[in-house]
DNA sequence: GCGTCATGCTAAATCGTTTTATCTAGTGTT
DNA sequence: AACACTAGATAAAACGATTTAGCATGACGC
């Protein structure tokens, strides 16, 4: 800047002014046509760690992710979502993915202007989210509604054994309930799922012999679904006449499978979106996460 | 860390040194513990902003990555040992997924102490990935070895549509070629698998009327080899009698498919602390990746 | 009694910005 | 001629740390 400053002919002060097109200081057009040019000619790029210093806080926000998370499924649209909306504002996404640890040290190295802290999903309610882990919960209703709606009037809930999810778990398994009796399904069933075959084909087994009458299965999401139809293909039983099987938060894969995995498909953008206005302190009216969808294929 | 000074009556000179451990500077026992004793009293955490600023640079290792990239595979190794071996260091990893622009404005903000970009992996080598994607491309003599050893002569490769991995895909079919000649394999055939099911068999079929003499089909990455899968039971072909497949960077899922999946699992992880090791200018003698490995499953 | 040296500590400059308060000319006004 | 006011620009003080240079004090040698 100082060099910017001495190429000008003016000082700091006025570099800073001009830059950052500062109203309330009376600068002549030509000064401004002149730092303006120096800065573009030296290819100045403003500090931003000094900006940050002096300012407070740097113009980025932080994301922390737990180590699991993949980028498929919703996740994506809201890491989209949160990233457009910040750039539109002047800000920056980065994401921690720790194993763990707390952001402290990040936020302490950084100093963000906020933080979104979605790795503690399995400990605490995340205010900052925008509405997505409750929002995800949320839609377990459309998941449940296309069943009943397709006929099914005994359902189960099939769950990952994943330690990571426990959080997310609990908030599907909470508004499923609340979802089955609304929609007259009665109490529903839960099977977890472990991570292999073998565990998976047990598990199904026993849910088949302990609540003969359940028609449909409900997956926490499509990697369970996609277990799902391995185990019930290595039982012999028809999906989706056997069985049927829905997905959660359609992942694509499931346009491959025999038979292809219907899913529920989420508007995760507008929460990304949400929740950078939240981050930033904005209001949040203007971004409504719109209803989820079913993705009709051909497992229920 | 004035106030700290203040506490323990000393300048904020003596804090500093105290704090950082100088050991070129003389300070009394009786001092120091004062010093850290007031610290921990009043919950002194250093300010990171203002380190950078003095320092030049922050303790952060800044990581780009495309737009697209999922979590699965080998790229969770390959974070999971740069996080690990920075953090061995006192540095921390901070992860930009950004939709093509380039990282410059995200390091003007940060000033980090390293920078690996992997978001251009299809348009320039990165120097600083470990060996990521060039050990990535150089594993496909692993996989076309295991078709040569379990008695292919003719190999098709397949690789994927999207746009994003340019790079890479260049990468494994020059890797690919070599390892083919070498092997006795005669020349690759090659086919582009889209993102649909549809367009997958017409694929699939095409290669199979243009390459009749073709036994097995080495697949870019799992995805692309699930997608395959589907599409041969599509057209009735069995796997692998009918033609074998095998995977790349082994997702996991590929044990829930119908025939599973085999595939090769690459040592990411000290390919990650390379690049950690890298984008610290410590020198990298003793991070060796091993050699990759075949999952057998039943597809090949 | 005076230089020399080691010991333990501190004042001040620095990193690159922003912001507040102030300063200088020129222009009217009375 | 004295005064007020405005336009245009700037000096200096922050932000919170690190680092360089230097300041007291007491011990030691002669």
């Amino acid at each position: 800047m100082r060099d910017v400053a001495q190429a000008s002919g003016v000082s700091a002060t006025t570099v800073s002014f001009v830059l950052n097109g500062v109203t309330d200081q009376r600068i002549s057009p030509a000064t401004r046509d002149r730092v303006m040019q120096a800065a573009r000619d030296l290819g100045y790029v403003p500090h931003g760690v000094a900006k940050a210093l002096r300012e407070g806080s740097s113009r980025i926000v932080l994301l922390g992710l737990p180590p699991g998370a993949r980028g498929g499924g919703s996740l994506g649209g809201y890491l989209r979502g949160l990233d457009e909306e910040l750039a539109q504002h002047g800000h920056m996404l980065l994401v921690r993915q720790s194993a763990g640890e707390s952001l402290a040290p990040v936020v302490a190295a950084v100093s963000p202007r906020g933080v979104i802290d979605l790795s503690g999903l399995y400990q605490s309610e995340p205010a900052t989210d925008g509405g997505w882990v409750n929002g995800l919960a949320a839609h377990t209703m459309v998941q449940l509604r296309h069943l009943a709606d397709t006929g099914h009037r005994s359902v189960a809930m099939a769950l990952p054994d994943d330690p990571g999810w426990v959080r997310l778990r609990e908030a599907r398994l909470r508004y499923a309930g609340e979802a089955a009796t609304r929609l007259g399904l009665g109490r529903l069933t839960t099977v977890t799922i472990p991570d292999d075959l073998a565990g998976t084909v047990a598990a199904v087994r026993e849910l088949r012999d302990a609540a003969p009458t359940v028609t449909a299965v409900a997956a926490f999401d499509d990697r369970v679904a996609l277990r799902l139809l391995a185990a019930l293909r290595e039982l012999g039983v028809t999906v989706p006449d056997g069985l049927a099987v829905i997905g959660f938060d359609d992942l694509g894969d499931g346009a491959f499978t025999v038979p292809a995995l219907t899913s529920v498909r989420i508007d995760a953008e507008s929460s990304g979106r949400r929740a950078a206005r939240i981050a930033l302190d904005l209001d949040t009216e203007d971004v409504a996460p719109s209803a989820a969808d079913v993705v009709v294929r051909e497992s229920a």
